[in-house]
DNA sequence: CGTGGAATCTAACATACGTTATTGAAATCC
DNA sequence: GGATTTCAATAACGTATGTTAGATTCCACG
């Protein structure tokens, strides 16, 4: 369960409360679903009710073109939120599909209400939380307008391999990893065929080993320098000098 | 003076007492700061002060890699605040420069608190350009990685001249347009030559007139459908049903 | 444990877009 | 108002990536 994940991500940033855990630990206890996977969360188009708390699984956010182009634009890892205080808008403009199955806690506007009125830490750490996914967005706009294939398959394998280390998720130097060829295809805007080309060369070069449902990165300093890496734009503030560790 | 362009599109989501305009009308006058064009208001690496309000003139938020490589993330328009609350983070992970001279309104951390403390109706406000925001950022994403050229080029175009018009900056079809080539090349990713080729295409199937610094779109539904472009993302929810008319 | 559908991998070929280079037309500057 | 730089336009050629099609391997499920 992987409300830990959460909260150990927040408190690299913010230093929460005792009070704060249990708000938190309250808020993601009280309506959890358990989804298959490859199912949508919400549509496009849907009104926006609760913000949903990625317990365990692996989620997706994507948009899709009339002809069926479809566009993976990030990628939700236990412990991640989709989306602080979404509920403003009228329609949803994306979907949120799983990819494997998922336990999703739904977080409601009263609890946003409550956090906003007397728990200004766990603002904070949403505002920061906000923060730095638009840093993620940015930086994938970045990585598919000016990085090569395999500089973008490095780069968001490196991404990949931080935020779950981060939340604690991984094995020393390896880490679950569900997603299929066709899902990379997706994020990374390269056809299929392309991405499993790019895949081979970063395992000729032995940078990755991927396998069934497993990577293993033998060596992020080289990963990272492979896809131009620089950390800057997850802003973990204390574990952002000791990258290069192992864990 | 572009003050107006804000409280327009603010207004257009929610409505704002007369304490709130005067409120944003004074942080729009106490801090501002000219600028010639093509220099950096924020660089890569610092620490965030102040949150920039566009006053005049256009700008952009800009990545770069160590080779050079250089991706345009974002544009700014008259009206348009860079980041609400961005001073939460350490250290900046991007660049904001200027295209054309610039007046820029610098609004403090003591200004959100003011906010924060006292004006709800601000504070909602200020949250629905944060996620119309993170909207623009994951449908740049979309766009760079599944729309082709000219497809790309016919979005990013539409995407300007709505947004210029909800800030009430457009004359009928036509609107000021600064960017150059090599502008444009580095906001879709293309080569400065293939965006050569596209505009001409684009001109050629008479979707635009692009000459000097102005562009007019003689039939905005004709280039929105070329560039496969669905406004939801951008939340204007009271001109969405009016797309189509000139103002 | 066998079967069917995914997922992966490979090959041959096609093309959208990049690169380099040159020229001409606008801005901009003393 | 001529010099200088920036910006736009063209052309010829190169290549990274897409497309189509097929053969394997893997894995879930009955």
């Amino acid at each position: 369960m992987s409300l830990a994940s959460l909260i150990r991500k927040l408190e690299q940033f913010v230093r929460l409360s005792p009070t704060d855990h249990a708000i938190l630990g309250r808020a993601a206890a009280e309506r959890v679903r358990h989804l298959p996977a490859r199912v949508d969360i919400v549509r496009e188009g849907d009104k926006p009710r609760d913000v949903h708390l990625i317990l365990a699984g692996w989620a997706c956010r994507y948009k899709q073109l009339e002809d069926g182009r479809r566009q993976v634009v990030a990628f939700f890892l236990p412990g991640d939120i989709c989306d602080v205080n979404i509920f403003i808008l009228r329609e949803m403009d994306h979907s949120i599909g799983t990819i494997t199955p998922v336990s999703v806690a739904d977080l409601s506007r009263e609890f946003f209400d409550t956090v906003a009125a007397g728990h200004p830490r766990i603002v904070t750490a949403f505002w920061w939380e906000t923060l730095v996914n638009a840093a993620i967005q940015r930086e994938w706009t970045m990585n598919l307008g000016q990085r090569t294939a395999s500089e973008r398959m490095a780069h968001l394998l490196c991404e990949i391999f931080l935020r779950l280390r981060l939340g604690g998720l991984t094995n020393g130097e390896g880490c679950d990893f569900p997603l299929t060829q066709a899902d990379l295809a997706d994020a990374t805007g390269l056809s299929k065929v392309h991405v499993n080309r790019t895949l081979q060369e970063l395992r000729a070069a032995d940078l990755i080993v991927l396998k069934g449902k497993t990577l293993v990165v033998p060596d992020l300093g080289r990963l990272m320098q492979a896809g131009l890496f620089n950390p800057n734009y997850l802003h973990m503030e204390h574990e952002g000098r000791q990258l290069d560790a192992n864990e």
